[in-house]
RNA sequence: UGAAUGGGCUUUAA
């Protein structure tokens, strides 16, 4: 059963939810897992009907399920649903709690996701570093430093959000300090840093963090590629989109706007159109170029290639 | 073997 299950994780990891169904049915015996991984599998993959027929059929949920599926509610937007798993399921973990204190902080409820944090039988840094995450992303400083300052132990996803923070209401100074008193350094909170002296104005020093980073990834350099597109500097983020070991949506779409804001239609399209994948950012940036400069036909004809728009 | 937390892009206003 551990071999089946384990396949099947792997095959809808990469897509083949056909794959991962067949195995499922095939397989000689079924677990909680195997039918735990094969619902998430289809919400995951946004296919919620396949989703709800399959959870109909588990013969036992455990805490896991439960929690996984107050998840994946929450994830295609169905707080609602997710809040009712979460008062109906017979048992409660701390991280069943942690799932729905984040799910509501992530939908920016930080009111309700306060008070289900506060109620909570036990916490641990995780719930602690939800709420503190949800309070950053409000621009909340004040409650995510509180939070920070009470969680039993700190860890890079903490340091990240308050740092986020502190950047966000102009604290550059504590966000700085706070980056260098630091046990540790990945490149998700030097990216962090990267953004935090960028749009407080320093782009030297955001260029310094880049050149210090030991693994650069693509979200470091689309950090610093953005960076100088904001400030203006339209040739210094060429040459690093030009250098760019691989080009993702995020990045194209970082050029489509800075071509665009510089008036350069042209190139914006250029860029926009060698996408292979065209995301809804991409879309949106594309469409304002044109927009802006007043090609009204260009425009009209973009907006009726879009797949969806209001 | 399955569940919870952090970084980059677009969206005229304050």
């Amino acid at each position: 059963v551990v071999a089946w299950n384990t396949i099947i994780q792997a095959l809808a990891i990469n897509g083949d939810l056909r794959g991962a169904r067949e195995m499922f049915d095939r397989m000689p015996f079924k677990d909680v897992i195997s039918w735990t991984t094969m619902t998430e599998a289809y919400f995951q993959h946004c296919r919620f009907d396949q989703a709800r027929v399959l959870l109909g059929q588990i013969p036992q949920l455990d805490v896991v399920t439960w929690t996984a599926m107050i998840v994946a509610n929450a994830e295609s937007g169905d707080l609602l649903s997710a809040r009712d798993l979460f008062n109906r399921m017979p048992q409660r973990n701390v991280v069943s709690w942690t799932a729905m204190v984040s799910a509501l902080a992530q939908a920016g409820d930080l009111i309700e996701a306060r008070k289900l944090f506060d109620s909570m039988p036990q916490r641990n840094s995780i719930s602690f570093n939800a709420m503190i995450v949800g309070y950053s992303q409000q621009e909340d400083l004040k409650e995510a430093k509180g939070l920070f300052d009470g969680a039993p132990e700190w860890d890079l996803v903490a340091w990240t959000a308050l740092l986020q923070a502190q950047a966000a209401r102009g604290k550059l100074q504590d966000a700085i300090e706070l980056f260098d008193e630091m046990p540790q350094r990945d490149a998700v909170v030097c990216t962090a840093m990267i953004a935090a002296y960028a749009s407080n104005g320093h782009l030297d020093e955001a260029r310094s963090i880049f050149d210090t980073m030991h693994e650069k990834d693509a979200v470091a350099w689309t950090a610093l590629t953005a960076a100088y597109a904001h400030a203006g500097h339209l040739e210094h983020s060429k040459t690093m989109f030009d250098s760019m070991p691989l080009q993702d949506t995020v990045v194209c779409t970082v050029m489509v706007a800075a071509y665009g804001d510089s008036g350069d239609v042209l190139a914006a399209r250029s860029v926009f159109e060698k996408m292979p994948v065209k995301c809804t950012a991409a879309w949106n940036a594309v469409v304002q170029a044109y927009a802006q400069r007043g090609h009204m036909r260009d425009f009209r004809k973009l907006l009726a290639r879009m797949p969806e728009h209001d």
